[in-house]
DNA sequence: CACGTTTATCAACACTCGTTGACAAATTCT
DNA sequence: AGAATTTGTCAACGAGTGTTGATAAACGTG
């Protein structure tokens, strides 16, 4: 056999994960109901990821993935960086929705969504603008960013859910910019 | 006795849930906890609040208390906007950061923020720039706003717990001016 | 003081959850 | 085919949860 079985049934068991987890939440989500989700015994849940929390950390990943060449065009990155933002998030499987919806109450979620900032969108913010403002650039993105992806997917507000991609890109675009290349307070 | 005994130990239960359903949020928040916190019983919070959820729905509520008069300077309402918004959230036992803690898992705390948006920040848009264009400036307001408290008060992301009040008022200002009176997607 | 009401204590129930281990079935290898 | 390994099933355990009811202590009132 050139596939073994066993990797069909873990990422079945991953995809009723991801599923699960990105409805309800880590605390919310049981194993059993992961389980039937994916139509197997909750037990091979435990065989095959060790525990809801390795099954959790294997799920939850998310990566930002930022074109290199934002500040190639300074004036477009903050319109650029939105649109990427929005386009990662909505594909499918990315991870995101499981991190944002369980990050308020699970210090793991919390800590990868912390390193995502550090890690990622500082760096690039970092290649932007310089070490001197880019911690306080990228924080200021990251509240924006975070709070359309919590009132748009997470809490599926109204008004925010019912925009357009494009109405967002529009909205937030200059947002962005201005947080990167606009006046800063000392 | 002028004052009922019950009604301080109700006090105590009330402070102790808002404290404990503020860090951890309503799903990993047990009664046990709250009770010893507040040094009762765990029945005594069955009998004066009914169910977890009755405490809960009697803790988390939030009044964001918009003053009235934001349309009267229209150059500074941003940074009059996001100024107020600070200052309500850090007083202490506002109820937001109970509700915030809890949003992504719980509905009714979910609810109670959405209602928030649509009966408190949206009629005080709608009073600024009209019923045509608010619900989507008050979404966007919204956006920003729930990000920033995601990202300082619950999530503690390290450059945004970093800064000043003063330098996230002039930061988030003028986004919040730009939301409120700048050019909008069709 | 004695009585009724309010407040508090305690132990237990019923349930759900993550997790485990024994065992069976299927699959692969010799 | 027979043995060994992998994969799946099932029932149960132990811990923690919200919740309840019986019972005691504290308190105000005649």
């Amino acid at each position: 056999m050139i596939e073994r079985k066993s990797e069909r049934t873990k990422s079945a068991i991953r995809a009723a994960a991801r599923q699960v987890f990105a409805l309800v939440g880590y605390e919310r989500a049981t194993i059993r109901d992961i389980a039937r989700e994916a139509n197997i015994d909750p037990a091979m849940v435990m065989r095959y990821f060790g525990s809801k929390d390795g099954l959790f950390a294997d799920t939850a990943n998310f990566d930002l993935n930022l074109p290199q060449d934002l500040g190639e065009a300074p004036d477009k990155a903050g319109e650029r960086m939105a649109a990427h933002f929005i386009a990662v998030w909505e594909q499918e499987g990315s991870g995101f929705a499981v991190l944002l919806r369980s990050a308020s109450s699970n210090p793991v979620a919390a800590a990868r969504i912390a390193a995502v900032l550090s890690e990622q969108l500082l760096p690039a913010v970092v290649a932007m603008v310089g070490p001197q403002e880019a911690p306080q650039r990228a924080g200021l993105i990251a509240s924006q960013m975070l709070g359309l992806a919590l009132s748009r997917y997470v809490l599926s507000l109204g008004p925010v859910a019912a925009m357009s991609r494009e109405q967002i890109i529009a909205g937030i675009g200059p947002t962005l910019q201005r947080y990167l290349y606009g006046p800063l307070a000392r």
